[in-house]
DNA sequence: ACGGCCTCCTGACGGC
DNA sequence: TGCCGTCAGGAGGCCG
C-alpha cells in the first residue's frame, strides 16, 4: 500500500527516466482504473516532453508544457521503470499502462486493485478537483503545531480520522497514523478538539517523525525501482502498532487493543494510548 | 460545516 | 483440493 513515502521514493526513483523527455508511445492494456484513462491521454502526451515530475500527498504529477498528467496509485499500485536495453520484458498480469520515452525506456504502471487513476488536465494542476482542497504537506512549513491545533479547534472527530483526512493533511495513511499517535500517547477515539496543544505539537513533530524516517529508508531501495523484478519499495518498516494487535506494547508490555474506526483498523496501547 | 458510511477492486486467508 | 465468504484499504462522494 503505497504511503507517501513510497510515493516520494518513486518520484525519485522514476524522476531521471522522465526528465526532458519526449513520449514515443502510450500502451493502455486496462483503461478501468478508479476513473477510466482519458481515451484522448495518447494523442495528448505523445510526442510531448516532460518537464518536471512532482508529487503533491500521495498524486505523482508529470508536467508538459500544456498540461499535467496526474497519477495515483491507489492502495496497490506500483511505477517502475524497464530500461531500455533490458531486452524487453514479459508483460505480467495487471501491468495496465506503459509510457515509452523517446530514450526506449517505459514508465510501467501496475496496479491490481485498480484503485488508482491516471488523469490528464490541461488547466493549472493546482486547481483540478482532485488537487485543489488538499491540506499541507506534512513535511513542509505550514503544516505545524499551531496549524493542527487550528484544524482540531471544536472538532469533535476521533483525532485519528482528522488526521488522516487530506483536506487537513495529505499522506497520513493508515499505517503511519497509528504508528504517530503511539509515539505521541494519543488514542485514537480521542475527540480532535479535546486535545492539549502539546498534545498536538507532539503528533504533529511525530507525524513528520515517521514519514521522514521511512522517505529515508526508501532512499535505500531506489534501486528496486529500476529493472530487476521492480518490487516497488514497501520498505520493512519497525512497526510499533500497525500490525500488532494482541501482542505486547514495546514500551510497557500490555496488550495492544485493535478498534475499527470508520471501516479501518486501530491498533493502540491501552495504557501508552489512554483515552 | 460536519460526521459517518459506502464504494471501487483483487489477492490473501480462514473455514468447511 | 476447492469453493466461498470476508477483509484490507485511499479517498472521493453522498447522505443525514
Amino acid at each position: 500500500m503505497p504511503e507517501l513515502p513510497e510515493v516520494e521514493t518513486t518520484r525519485k526513483g522514476v524522476s531521471p527516466y522522465c526528465l526532458k523527455q519526449r513520449v514515443k508511445q502510450l500502451i493502455v492494456r486496462q483503461p478501468s482504473l478508479r476513473w477510466p484513462i482519458p481515451g484522448d491521454l495518447s494523442a495528448q502526451i505523445c510526442g510531448q516532453q516532460i518537464n518536471k515530475v512532482e508529487r503533491r500527498g500521495k498524486y505523482l504529477l508529470f508536467h508538459f508544457d500544456h498540461g499535467t498528467l496526474i497519477m495515483h496509485l491507489g492502495m496497490s499500485g506500483s511505477l517502475r521503470v524497464l530500461l531500455a536495453n533490458s531486452g524487453g520484458e514479459a508483460v505480467n498480469k495487471h501491468d495496465h499502462v506503459d509510457i515509452i520515452m523517446e530514450s526506449g525506456n517505459i514508465l510501467r504502471y501496475h496496479d491490481p486493485r485498480r484503485f488508482g487513476a491516471i488523469l490528464w488536465t490541461d488547466q493549472p494542476v493546482e486547481e483540478h478537483k482532485l488537487i485543489a482542497h488538499l491540506g499541507p504537506e506534512p513535511l513542509s512549513d505550514p503544516f505545524n503545531a499551531d496549524y493542527l491545533t487550528q484544524r482540531c479547534t471544536k472538532r469533535k472527530t476521533a483525532i485519528k480520522s482528522l488526521i488522516m483526512d487530506s483536506k487537513v493533511v495529505v499522506g497520513v495513511g493508515n499505517i503511519y497514523a497509528n504508528e504517530a499517535l503511539f509515539l505521541s500517547g494519543i488514542h485514537p477515539q480521542q475527540a480532535a478538539g479535546s486535545l492539549k496543544p502539546e498534545q498536538l505539537a507532539k503528533l504533529t513533530h511525530n507525524i513528520r517523525k515517521v514519514l521522514q524516517h521511512s522517505i529515508e529508508q526508501g532512499g535505500t531501495t531506489l534501486k528496486d525501482f529500476v529493472g530487476g523484478d521492480g518490487k516497488p519499495g514497501y520498505f520493512a518498516q519497525q512497526l510499533n502498532v500497525y500490525g500488532r494487535a494482541g501482542s505486547e506494547c514495546l514500551h510497557c508490555k500490555t496488550e495492544l487493543k485493535e478498534i475499527r474506526q470508520s471501516n479501518r483498523s486501530s491498533v493502540f496501547c491501552p495504557q501508552c494510548q489512554p483515552l
